[in-house]
DNA sequence: CGAAAATTTGACGACTCTCAAGTCGAGTGG
DNA sequence: CCACTCGACTTGAGAGTCGTCAAATTTTCG
């Protein structure tokens, strides 16, 4: 099935793993996810959804927006990483009881969420269920790894474009790219904190892209003409986000 | 069932998720993975077990020794995980059908491998079993995550600090400590190479650790008397190991 | 011993931090 | 409409962390 079929035909939960489906899961898996979730939330600009070492009842699925994993150290708000829509916010906190880590919105946005216990049920009566809800954490376990790697590399202004190529092709493997820009809520700030460099620095990245001519970033939203020049600029190779694949059993 | 009983219950399988099998796993569920656990193979220094993008047809545990994951950029080698024993060490590749890192032994090293086929098989016949495998990787996932943190917020020394406790405690958690030394085969290199800075500046963190007066490294092995101070420097909390629990499900 | 690898040291430059100050932009109240 | 305010963004200066080049020293191992 194609992506943004699924994208359409499920409102709440279409965007779950879209473009990674097309084998290893039926239709009626993504039914009977699109079943369970609830009616959409909205979450406010800084909401915070789930606050580290809290338990939870429910898994949430981001339906729009943007959504950040955070955690704080010596009074300073760090990122660990990015959701987008389709994305499984806290799904570790189900079987590891709680989560290391915060869920906070960024920007407005809105969720949907799905209760442990029928999840659960779900996952055992549908097995190929079970396997795209592990494919996702592992997806978002090679995603971290490539954080790493991106920390080990790069310097600040190739992070930043590095955050945005790679929000560029998630967001396309859910048909909800534009050509030539991508908007995000994210300040200075969180680039950053994504970063993990101050926020001066970060702006001075940003003008080192704009001088560059790779693009503008401006209150969040990247401008630009050339996608392969910063996906040059950030050594960003998409294999890491398994887009043309579904889980192997 | 205790860590360390378990442990010695089983000689190829038995450090896997040691110390955090007390609930949710039967005795039986680590039998039948025993069971299926090959004999251990030895690897040398180096030797690359899995290269990236390889397809593997088996799961590999690790029995003794440490591995490292590893990811090339520009020819320079980055370290993005490191396991000890107990751990799997390939299981993205299980269903994700390739690998985004390698797996390369740190010094010798013995692995125990499982078939793709008989452990998907025996995994549902074991949901708590499949629910460990699951429960692993997202344990991967949030030292990953602790990780990205360290990047963001940590020097080099600090960062090095925190590696070994880290590895303290997570032998800890499999019964291998020994109180005063914690012994590794990793160079200075290997270390810059979890850091993300050059091998000098790594030998530079190195004696900054030892005019601290925090602890002596050597060929790799950690000399200290002051496990506290070390974690403290690190900004170390074992929380995100989840060492004091089984999965939740 | 001799070769190879690992570790150590010094010098200089680049990246990034902090402190401080100043500019821009979107709302708000008059 | 304008002045005001607040947050976000921008700029400059001096200091600390870290990279690179080069070379010396120590350790390991055949």
């Amino acid at each position: 099935m194609d992506g943004s079929v699924v994208s359409e035909t499920f409102a709440r939960t279409g965007a779950f793993l879209a473009g990674r489906l097309r084998d290893g899961i039926a239709g009626g898996d993504l039914a009977a996810l699109e079943a369970l979730a609830g009616e959409p939330v909205a979450l406010d600009d800084g909401q915070c959804l789930v606050a580290p070492g809290q338990t939870v009842q429910c898994a949430s699925i981001l339906v729009d927006g943007f959504v950040l994993r955070t955690v704080q150290n010596e009074g300073r708000r760090l990122i660990v990483g990015v959701n987008v829509p389709g994305d499984f916010l806290d799904l570790p906190a189900m079987m590891l009881q709680r989560l290391d880590y915060a869920v906070v919105a960024a920007g407005p946005a809105r969720i949907t969420q799905i209760g442990h216990a029928p999840l659960i049920e779900t996952m055992r009566r549908r097995p190929a269920l079970a396997r795209a809800l592990w494919f996702s954490t592992l997806l978002d376990g090679a995603i971290h790894r490539r954080w790493i790697r991106n920390f080990e590399t790069l310097d600040a202004a190739q992070r930043i474009a590095h955050i945005y190529a790679e929000l560029h092709h998630r967001l396309a493997l859910i048909g909800r790219t534009s050509q030539r820009a991508l908007r995000t809520p994210f300040t200075q700030t969180d680039l950053a904190d994504m970063c993990g460099v101050s926020p001066i620095h970060a702006n001075r990245a940003v003008a080192r892209l704009r001088e560059l001519g790779l693009g503008e970033i401006r209150r969040g939203d990247l401008y630009t003409e050339n996608w392969r020049a910063i996906e040059a600029y950030a050594r960003f190779d998409p294999a890491y986000l398994y887009g043309e694949q579904g889980a192997a059993i």
